[in-house]
DNA sequence: TGGTTGACGTCAG
DNA sequence: ACTGACGCCAACC
């Protein structure tokens, strides 16, 4: 993929990878990143997750940090919006912070390179 | 046009 | 194990 044609690329790159995440399932940004090549740029995948409010087929609440914490729930319409969510598919939140993340955890680099 | 910020991650101390 | 600093790239001011 050429992700490095321009910035419009690498943000439909993420948002094709985003759509793509299973139901039940999270991943993080840097896996995100990894996934398009650039392990370093985890930071525009969060801004590409920032733009993504204008699309609302992509399930931002499915990605998170590498620590399994919501960190972007305070950009969600509501602070709670984002653990309902993750809730509601059976993915259990304590503290802003997803429990069994790594058994959630979905990698794209694994589940896509297929 | 240049400096700062941000839904992050990794490395060094 | 914990804290701080750096890098990265696009958007904002």
């Amino acid at each position: 993929m050429n992700y490095s044609k321009n910035s419009q690329d690498f943000f439909e790159q993420v948002y094709l990878v985003v759509k793509e995440i299973p139901k039940g399932r999270v991943t993080s940004y840097g896996a995100i990143a990894k996934y398009l090549g650039a392990t370093r740029s985890s930071r525009v995948v969060g801004w590409a997750m920032n733009n993504a409010h204008s699309n609302p087929d992509i399930p931002a609440h499915r990605v998170v940090n590498r620590n399994g914490q919501l960190t972007g729930k305070l950009h969600f319409s509501t602070p709670f919006a984002m653990e309902e969510l993750l809730k509601s598919e059976g993915i259990k939140v304590k503290k802003d912070t997803i429990l069994d993340f790594k058994k959630h955890f979905w990698d794209p680099s694994i589940e896509l390179a297929l």
